[in-house]
RNA sequence: GGAGAGAUGGCAGAGCGGUUUAAUGCGGCGGUCUUGAAAACCGUUGAAGCGCGAGUUUCCGGGGGUUCGAAUCCCUCUCUCUCCGCCA
């Protein structure tokens, strides 16, 4: 959520970002109920202190006669002010809800455009291979060698769902291992954390847990959902808290499911592991001071291409443009791996910076050395999604022989080098 | 699932219809003392909205109700603790 002070005070701003971003909003609409609210605001506080006043009147010994015009001026004050508070909390439940559409404000260097083709690709990293024979998809692979079972999981489950089987299974094992070990390493504390989450909490984040858009499952007949992401449980983990200084920056790495219903996804090119309905991710989420963010998104970067070179899988560097942000983003960067299958590069990664937009909402501060409680800058980003991290190993590590080279860094958690018919 | 107890400022913890503008302690901040620090002592210290300011309103787990007036009474939900049952 962006702060409506800073709206107020950069209309201007805001509507040329809404646009920058391909969001529809309306600011001119969102000042008017604002002034609304608070004039009605104004008007029930008055009403309440004259209440107050009233009852204030009543502590000291009256005649009967007194203390019935007071009690019947008390009645009046009552109805006024709940006539009032109800136009109160009407207006505020609109400006919320236009308010809830107001993307975040946009880094200076962010590309400006609409669409993903907008992305800048700051560097390539890695090589491509030159395949002396005709590479094979994920899905043909996953076949041959038994990893992947698509057509019983269709069965047992529906579409977009599968089994991971042999060393199918042994590979997200490792990954998530590796993952884990890794960002120990770099100082993140690790969670393993709910699969589900709260309504509020999915808001908080800047997810919409219900509607027609919704890429959530939600669970009948309660307020929780499946979480697309641990982004959610790790950035509600201080929900309503007060942070002291010292405590910044926390760095936390957690594992989960992830549940997606991509609606409306079937259309695209969407074959095998790429785009399903479930899968395991590795997630890093860093809370740290408004001044810090910057570096901590260059930092959780660094973090993910140390990852992928590790590994050795060929990848691009995106910086992702205005238009294709999300709501809560400030700036985002994108890994794409070099995916054989395709023929093209496809996402791995993704690390967001989005600054206060998501403490607001979940009312997460700290206590600066002045005393003064700030919101908190939130910052996310993948270490490991495991499906694509699978395509992209058993696509680029694939010899003539239909075998599969395990990636250095991951034979001590496969305890084999090669992948092969059994 | 059953029974009981509870949820109050950063934390702990009193208050249980109208001098509560929420006591007290810890922590934080400032000071005295000290070469410096600790201890001790003194002072100060919740959040949000509106207002230039004086000030004022709201907030005692969430929601609803009773009342002229609610942290305090009632209903309801959520969570925590204790005991019992069931269970991987």
């Amino acid at each position: 959520m962006v702060d409506i002070k800073y709206i107020k005070e950069n209309a201007d701003l805001v509507k040329k970002n809404a646009v920058d971003r391909n969001v529809k909003i309306d600011v001119d609409k969102i000042l008017v109920l604002y002034e609304k609210k608070v004039n009605a605001q104004i008007k029930a506080d008055g009403l309440r202190q004259k209440r107050n006043e009233n009852s204030l009147k009543m502590k000291s010994q009256l005649s009967p006669g007194e203390r019935l015009k007071l009690v019947e001026e008390g009645k009046e004050f009552k109805n006024a002010i709940s006539v009032c508070e109800e136009e109160e909390r009407k207006l505020e439940r609109e400006l919320n809800e236009e308010l809830n559409k107001v993307p975040n404000m946009t880094h200076e260097t962010t590309p400006i455009g609409k669409t993903d083709k907008d992305s800048k690709e700051l560097r390539k990293v890695g090589k491509i291979r030159n395949f002396n024979f005709k590479p094979k998809d994920h899905v043909e692979i996953g076949q041959d060698l038994d990893l992947i079972d698509f057509d019983n999981a269709s069965i047992v489950s529906g579409q977009k769902f599968y089994y991971l089987k042999n060393e199918g299974a042994l590979l997200e094992l490792a990954l998530t291992q590796y993952g884990i070990k890794k960002l120990i390493e770099k100082g993140f504390t690790p969670y393993l954390t709910p699969d589900l989450a709260k309504n509020t909490i999915l808001e908080g984040i800047g997810f919409n847990p219900r509607g027609d858009e919704t890429n959530i499952y939600s669970i009948e007949n309660t307020d929780l959902c499946l979480v697309g992401t641990a982004e959610i449980t790790l950035g509600g983990l201080y929900y309503n808290k007060l942070l002291k200084e010292e405590d910044l920056p926390i760095k936390m790495v957690g594992f989960s499911h992830c549940f997606r219903t991509e609606a409306g996804a079937a259309g695209q090119a969407t074959k095998g592991l790429y785009r399903v309905h479930q899968f395991s991710k590795i997630e890093m989420f860093v809370i740290c001071k408004p001044e810090d963010s910057d570096d901590m998104l260059e930092f959780l970067r660094n973090i993910e291409e140390e990852i992928y070179q590790e590994i050795g899988i060929p990848y691009r560097v995106l910086d992702v443009a205005s238009g294709d942000l999300g709501n809560p983003a400030y700036k985002k960067y994108d890994l794409e791996a070099w995916m054989p299958g395709r023929n093209d590069y496809g996402e791995i990664t993704s690390t967001s910076n989005c600054t206060d937009f998501q403490s607001r909402r979940l009312n997460i501060k700290y206590k600066n050395t002045e005393g003064k409680n700030i919101f908190v800058h939130m910052l996310n980003g993948t270490v490991i999604a495991v499906p694509r991290v699978i395509i992209s190993i058993l696509e680029n590590f694939q010899n003539e022989d239909g075998t599969i080279d395990i990636p250095k860094i991951l034979i001590p958690y496969i305890g084999k080098d090669k992948i092969t018919k059994r």
